[in-house]
DNA sequence: TTGTAGGCGTTATCAC
DNA sequence: GTGATAACGCCTACAA
């Protein structure tokens, strides 16, 4: 029912292929005369042509669709990140298809091979998967691909923090602020970001209590009960959780568990509050009455890596080389924190 | 270079029909002797067949994939709606397109016109658009559409909230806490929710001050500069902001201007901090020690009617009648909230 | 400068 | 039951 190249062809007595030449533009639309090139592009106008896309990219191969496939994108980390990159590709004529695995492998492989077949030119993935081997069995060879934030040994084109330096940074703020006993609150051990945070953050303090679960609020809940019926001598001086998510789970109990201390800054059952320490950003700690150091990744810098990483792979593009780009985060204390360190400075146990 | 069912039918010494049948299922592949059924099966296993999706969707008319188009998606009221959405389109077989429109009139109108160009199945919008008319002069007239969060007079599949009665609530709740006078901070009077709320809160109490922007953290900021220059007299018993940037943006404010009274409880420079009053959720609002008193809406139900409005839609189902879906929320305060009533009601000014 | 024709991979309409 | 054959709308040699 929309008007087709034919249509246009028969309207003004011209064949498909010239129609195609002028609508094409550039080049190829400079050799057509003034005359008819003018004609048709009256016609097109006029009958509100609109070139249809899938037949288009049967013809020519690509979609000018990249997939995100993450986790969650309700997740504030990669929903900052979906949005920027949404942002960029639209300036670079690309439209984004979201997809979330939900931490599902049986979900991540359906997208794996269903993204493909919908003719997607690239994507930009978030792994479950582990192995170069595994990812490839549902994703043909030449497909454009970005790991994200999970580096797959053998995968060049990848975008992630270097764990060594962000967690290595938690750890020296902690030690700044004479944490010796940590508890340990940790994602799906078989998800590398988890599972190398906690490897390092183990290797730095004394580990009085660990809880590992699903990377959500209620797993950091559970946690925290669990380390307050510690003996007080055990008590952890920090609660380090490596992600977000378990973070806030953490906190969420903590105010329950002492709503006067939390909220009045004073009267607490407990001597000081331990340190929290996450990984990615809480939002509105600043203003929480609970220490908290964050360990940040640069998202807009994130988002960008995953679209420059992407872009030279779409153009075909082999004397690129592409390596894997590590960024560097910065620790952010909150207000809270900063005031425990004043207070513990100039009195010292 | 991936197999095509001509090669699986030349495999199997059958036609492209056949195997075409065999692999669409159901009773189609029925009428098909088990004999070559069996052969066909198991060379498409073989070959590793996967049916090229534009090719079907050119000839089919449908691509299986429908679009969403909101403002932000950076912003945690959409991005928990396009999460939920992904995944229950995901359980009907179709995908999802993110597209940010930033509030700009001009890609919100190329993607309009864009999608259906991509063969989009069907869309949900946020729109900026205001009337019927200006929507369908970039949509072909029969795209299933539903209108997301902001009604358009004229259309009858849409999912949004009951700004009376959320706004009623959000002004009996401040009502109850004793407030005369309020400030507003306020989203662009072009859109419709924005407008909306302002106007409801203008009703009910007397407005000291005012301010509007663009919905972002930014303005919200600003808008405290401005209200904290009032006179002592006129200072405002609440601030209302018409959605949550604004009153992150607010909150945020309030933190520089007086960390003590923030974070001590004590001390403030104002007598009594403002009550913030916001519609959708404000991350954490539980713990801040600012009383905030949040119209929240039910997004998984937000997310959930717009599914339900659309797959009749993508049916063709006519006799399914299609009404606005108008949904309800409700006031929740936090704890700072809860206090502040508590010591009001116990030594009334 | 322009037209003809073939094909991208499917589905669907006919015949046999 | 099964196989030609014609679209779907577009791009692009190859001719003219």
């Amino acid at each position: 029912m929309p008007p087709t190249l034919n249509d246009i062809a028969r309207e003004t007595n011209t064949s498909v292929s010239t129609v195609s030449r002028v609508l094409a533009g550039g080049t190829v639309s400079q050799r057509i005369s003034t005359a008819t090139r003018g004609r048709v592009l009256a016609a097109a106008k006029a009958m509100g042509y609109r070139p249809n896309l899938m037949a288009r990219g049967l013809r020519t191969r690509q979609s000018k669709t990249i997939a995100l496939l993450v986790s969650d994108i309700a997740n504030p980390f990669f929903s900052q990140i979906g949005s920027l990159v949404e942002q960029s590709l639209h300036r670079h004529g690309y439209s984004l298809v979201l997809c979330n695995s939900g931490e599902d492998p049986a979900i991540e492989q359906q997208y794996l091979e269903l993204l493909p077949q919908k003719g997607i030119d690239g994507m930009i993935v978030v792994p479950l998967v582990r192995t170069r081997k595994a990812l490839y069995e549902h994703v043909p060879e030449r497909m454009p691909l970005v790991i994200l934030d999970r580096p797959i040994p053998g995968i060049a084109a990848s975008v992630s923090s270097d764990e060594e330096q962000l967690t290595g940074l938690l750890c020296d703020t902690l030690g700044r602020a004479l944490v010796r006993n940590v508890a340990i609150v940790a994602g799906p051990h078989h998800i590398v970001t988890h599972r190398r945070r906690a490897e390092i953050v183990g290797k730095c303090f004394h580990v009085v209590a660990r809880h590992e679960g699903p990377a959500q609020r209620e797993t950091g809940r559970q946690a925290l009960l669990k380390f307050d019926a510690l003996a007080p001598d055990q008590q952890p001086d920090a609660i380090v959780c490596t992600n977000n998510h378990l973070g806030q789970g953490v906190i969420d109990a903590m105010a329950q568990t002492e709503p006067s201390g939390i909220l009045g800054g004073a009267g607490a059952t407990r001597g000081t509050l331990p340190i929290i320490a996450v990984f990615d950003e809480i939002p509105m700690m600043h203003l929480l009455p609970v220490p908290i150091v964050c360990s940040m990744q640069d998202i807009p810098m994130l988002a960008d890596a995953c679209v420059r990483q992407l872009l030279p792979q779409l153009a075909g593009d082999t004397k690129t080389k592409i390596e894997p780009i590590l960024l560097e985060s910065r620790a952010v204390t909150n207000r809270a924190f900063q005031v425990r360190q004043k207070t513990q400075s100039a009195a010292p146990a």
